[in-house]
DNA sequence: TATGAATGAGTGTTCATTCAT
DNA sequence: GATGAATGAACACTCATTCAT
C-alpha cells in the first residue's frame, strides 16, 4: 500500500533545520558553526539534514534570505493613519528588537557573506528592495500631505533611513546597549530632524 | 651566542604579518582565511609567524584593533576652519574610501567578531570611542558658533552621525554602489538636514 | 489478509533491479555506483529493492554471474557447418559487441571482484567453464576433420582462445578502438595462424 | 639559520605512500581502500599524506602509471641473441610474475579505471605504448632474419601478443592457476604457432 | 508489499599548531 | 631566529541499510 509522502513534512523539516541553524549561526557565526552542531540543535541526523539541504552554503543562503522584514501593508497603513515618523519608528522598533534578541552578529555575518558572494548578494538584493520601496512610497505620500520636506528625494531618503536604522542597530549592538526603546528614540530624533520641512 | 631580541625586527615582522593577514581577511573573511594563506602572503614560514602571534585569534584581534580612524587633530582643525559639515564630510570620505577598496566585508566581520567576543569588544570600544568623542567635541564647538541646532544632544548626535556613516557605507557596499563621492553626497545631504538649526 | 508470494512478480522485480544495476555498474563501477542510483534507475524504492536482494554485494554477485556467454548449441552447429574459425569468429563477435556497448569496464570490474572474493570466484568458475568446454569440444571435432592442427591440446587451446578474446577485447577497449569488426579481424588472423596445421 | 629542504625527502615520502597505497589497492581495490588505511600502512598522518598527493585520484593515477613494464633494452638484446620467442617469453614471465604476486585484481582495477576516466586513459596510453612498440620493433627484426612469418603485420602482431599476455594472465588469475611457468608455457606454445612461418 | 525518511558510522580532505633541525 | 614537515582532530558530506507507516 503505497504511502503518500506528507507534503508538509518537508516544509516542517526545513523549518526545524533552519531554526536550529539560526540558533547556531547566531551563537557562532556562519563559518564557525558546524553541521554537527546544527544537527544536534535540530535533533536530526546528518543524513536527514542533507535530505533537505544540499550543502551548508544552501542553509546559509536560506537563513540570509529569511531575514527580510515584512511589515508590508501594516507599515503603509500606519504611515497614513499616524504619520510617517510613527510608521518608521515602528519599523525601526521591529528591527531593533532583533538586535536585542542577539541578531546583531548574524546581520553582520549576512552582510559580510553577501559582500563576498555575488550570487547570494544578487538574491538578497531582491528581498531587501521591498522595505526600501515601501519607505519611498510612504515618503512620497507624506510629501503630498506636506507632512515632511517636499524637496527630499524620496528614493535617497528611503535609502538613508534604511541605512541609518541598520547603522544605529549595529552600533548600539556593538556598544552593548541593547535597550530597543532607546534605539527607537535615537532613530526618531534623527528622523524628525532629517525629514521635517525646512524653515522658510 | 645568545642573541638580544631586536625590537625593531619584531615590529617589522608583526607589520608584515598583519598586512598579509589584512589582505587575506579582506578577501576571504576571518574564518575562511587560513594561516597557510597568510604565511604565503607574508612570505614567511608558519613557525616564524607563531613567533610573533600566539594564535589566529590574536591576529584577528590585532587586525580589528588596527582598524580605527585616526583623523584626530586634522578633523578638529577642519571643523573650526571650514565648518562641522565640511569636517564630517571629510571623515566620511575617508571612511567610504575604505569601502571602495573592499573593506566592507572586513568591517562587517569585525562587527560580527566583536559582538561574539566580549574581550575583543571591550578592547575595540576603547579605540572606537575616539572618533565619536571628536565628533561630539566638534558638535559642541559648532553649537557654540550657532552653526548648528543648539538643542541637539552632542553625544547622541555624534553617535547618530557615526552610525549613519557606517550604515550608509555598509548599505552602499551591499548595493555594489562603490563610488565614494556619491556616498559622501548622501551623507552630507543627511548631515545638513539633521544638524541645521530648526525653524523658530 | 495474508498474501501468497507471487513468484512471477519476484522474478520480474529481480530482473528490473538487475537491469538497473547493470546500467549503473557499467557507468560507474561496482563500488562507485550507489544503491540510490540503482533504485532511481529501476524506479523502485530502497525498501522494495531490499526485499529482493539482501545487500549490494548480492546484486554485484548476481550481475557477475549473469555475465556468461550462452551461444551454446548455435556455436557447435556453426562449427560443424562453417568450420571452427567461423564459429569462433562469431563467438568473438558477440563478445566484442559487448565491449562496444561499454561493457569493458564492467568486465574488468567483474574480474577484479572475482579475484578478491573467493566465494564469487568459485561460483563464476562454474558458469564460465561452459564456453571453454564448448570451444574444446569444437576443437576436438575440427581436429577429427583434419581442419586444424591435430597436435594442439584441445583444452589448452580452448583456454588460449578464450583468453585471447578477452585480452583483445580489453586491450582494444583500453585503446578506445571500439569497432567490433576490426577486433574480429584481429582475432581471426590470430586464430587462423594459431590453429592451422603445421608444415611437415 | 634557514634549513635547506631535503629534496630527497619528498621523493622518499611519495615512494613510501605509493608503496602503502599499492598494498592497500591490491588487497581492497581502488575504491574500497580508504585513505586512512593507506596512512596506517605508510605510518604517516593524513595531513602528511596530503602534502605529497592532492587527492586519492592522484594516488590512483600515480599507481596506474607506475605499472608499466620497462624491460626495454634487455628485451631487444635478448630478441637479437636468443630469438624473438625467447625474448617474448621472458617479457611474459615478468608480467605473469606480477599476477602470481597478487597483482591480477590491481591490473583489472587499472583497466576499469582507465576505461571510465578519459584523463587517466590518455596518460596511461603513453606509458603503455612502449612495450608494444618494442614488440613491433623486435618482430620486424625477426622478420628480417626470416625467423618468423614475414607476412605478419608487425604492429598488429605486437598488439595481439600483448593482448594475449594480458588475457592469459587475467584468465589464469581468475582460474586461480598461479604458477607463472605454466602460464609462460601456454604463452610460448601460442606464440610459436602464431609467429612461425607459414607452409609454402 | 511498498514507501521513503531516517540513521550514523564512515569518507576524503583541511588546517591551526608544534617542533626537530 | 627561522624553517617547513608533521600532526590529528575536526570538517562537510555520503550511503548502505532499516523500519514505521
Amino acid at each position: 500500500m503505497a504511502r503518500l509522502p506528507d507534503p508538509l513534512l518537508a516544509a516542517r523539516r526545513r523549518r526545524q533545520i533552519l531554526d536550529a541553524a539560526l540558533a547556531c549561526f547566531r551563537r557562532r557565526g556562519f563559518h564557525q558553526a558546524t553541521m554537527a552542531e546544527i544537527c544536534a540543535e535540530a535533533n536530526i541526523s546528518a543524513g536527514a539534514l542533507y535530505r533537505y539541504f544540499a550543502s551548508k552554503a544552501e542553509i546559509i543562503a536560506a537563513i540570509a534570505e529569511d531575514h527580510h522584514d515584512d511589515g508590508d501593508l501594516a507599515f503603509l497603513r500606519t504611515a497614513e493613519a499616524d504619520g510617517l515618523i510613527a510608521a518608521l519608528s515602528q519599523a525601526a522598533r521591529d528591527f531593533f528588537q532583533k538586535f536585542a534578541e542577539g541578531d546583531g552578529a548574524l546581520i553582520a555575518d549576512i552582510i559580510a557573506e553577501a559582500l563576498r558572494d555575488e550570487a547570494l548578494s544578487a538574491s538578497l538584493l531582491k528581498t531587501s528592495e521591498r522595505p526600501v520601496k515601501l519607505f519611498a512610497q510612504a515618503i512620497r505620500a507624506a510629501q503630498a500631505r506636506r507632512e515632511i520636506d517636499v524637496t527630499l528625494d524620496p528614493k535617497e531618503a528611503a535609502e538613508t533611513l534604511y541605512a541609518a536604522i541598520e547603522g544605529i542597530g549595529l552600533r548600539r549592538a556593538f556598544l552593548r546597549q541593547s535597550d530597543p526603546e532607546a534605539a527607537v528614540a535615537q532613530f526618531c530624533s534623527f528622523a524628525e530632524r532629517y525629514l521635517s520641512p525646512r524653515h522658510e
